[in-house]
DNA sequence: AATCAAATACCGAGTTTTCGGTATTTTGGT
DNA sequence: ACCAAAATACCGAAAACTCGGTATTTGATT
């Protein structure tokens, strides 16, 4: 699985929960002379384990943003030690801004759509050298202030829910009514009616159906 | 681009919008000596052109369910003459019941996960003889019958749907109050909510929440 | 010219949601 | 044992939604 790192080759490891792009990339990297890949995982777990015990640790992590079972790739290098070492490229099938805010957030090298050239996604790779800063996004999207604002409060505001304010989140894009929640959660209706309100408040809306929208643009669901 | 079948080979012909898989598939079967690629197509056009139009037909079509642009693999064997002359197997990063089910009904032979190893994608596709009825579905996905009885409740609905409705869905996806979303339409309020009624009626719903639900599960946005 | 589906508009009653309060109990951490 | 945050519960008024009606206009088809 791990190779030895040889020459100015660069070392790269890949995550993907697909195996037909693991295989795939990994038989283009092999005719690639420039690249020399040292890991293919299929979960987080397993890169991630790899990366906090190498010795030779690869200058580029190429990871697929939807990893199945409600991982996401964005994540990973916050739960790696000093993840700035490493040149992290998010790959994926989806790309919308708030995708795009996130990595750049998580210190993301750049952020390519699957729909790209594998010669787009190597010269990203071999680009990926110390001293470029610029994040690189393919294809490039466009988000005015309101819309740049609105990421923010609601990023910052999922990040301040209580653990039963998740809770509620959850009934709530089950899409029943108030009542129905309520029973499902053994509360009083104004107990639940409570934390939708401190819930709308944080995410700065005011109905409902708004909060279905966010759930679905912010990936929520 | 295309090949001529020889021998006993498998034809294959494949679509899919993103560029890593088209070329590890095709890096992939190029190593199985049952298969022969005969065409590899990023768009549904140039596949269904390809289908109208080639005189050594394809034994099988493995085919990309989201296609990006709100483009579906699962509508592509409706817009193919005689689509029946071919073996379809849809593969798709995300499989749900309500995908299973459309697929069954446009005549699929087989749904399955991209997480799927490369060898049960061949060992499929070899199955994919004239003979074989059973519909082949992986990861197996379990639906009772009341999700069931929903599915074909969406789905007809879907279908009994005006354009003003479906305009008037597009509406309601946005999240708004029924005053706003009126005032984009240039309508009436009370007109707005009369179409409301008559999407909720058909659906079998009775409020926004739930409409906003059914969009996530059924793929309406 | 007649017909039918679709789109438009309105009414009213009952229900639910939204949102400003206030207040008590439970829980976790120092 | 104390403190702060979290979770719980309730009230009331305004707003919005749901849903049963009815009814007119428009457009396409026969």
């Amino acid at each position: 699985m791990i190779k030895e790192s040889n020459d100015k080759k660069i070392n790269v490891a890949i995550c993907d929960d697909h195996q037909v792009v693991l295989e795939g990339l990994r038989l283009i990297f092999q005719q690639t002379p420039q690249i020399n890949l040292m890991g293919v995982y299929n979960t987080p777990e397993a890169l991630i384990n790899f990366l906090n015990q190498t010795e030779t640790p690869p200058q580029v992590i190429l990871i697929d943003a939807n990893l199945g079972e409600h991982k996401n790739g964005i994540d990973i290098p916050s739960k790696v030690n000093n993840p700035r070492r490493f040149r992290w490229v998010l790959f994926s099938a989806y790309i919308d801004e708030y995708l795009v805010f996130r990595a750049q957030k998580e210190g993301f090298f750049a952020c390519l759509s699957k729909e790209v050239p594998s010669k787009m996604l190597i010269d990203v790779i071999l680009d990926s050298t110390p001293g470029i800063k610029r994040f690189i996004c393919f294809p490039p999207l466009y988000s005015d202030e309101k819309q740049y604002h609105k990421m923010e409060v609601v990023d910052s505001a999922l990040k301040s829910l209580t653990k039963r304010e998740h809770e509620i989140m959850a009934e709530l894009l089950k899409g029943m009514s108030s009542k129905e929640s309520a029973n499902n959660l053994h509360i009083s209706i104004y107990t639940f009616e409570t934390h939708k309100k401190n819930i709308f408040r944080k995410l700065e809306i005011n109905s409902t159906s708004e909060f279905m929208r966010i759930a679905i643009d912010f990936n929520l669901i």
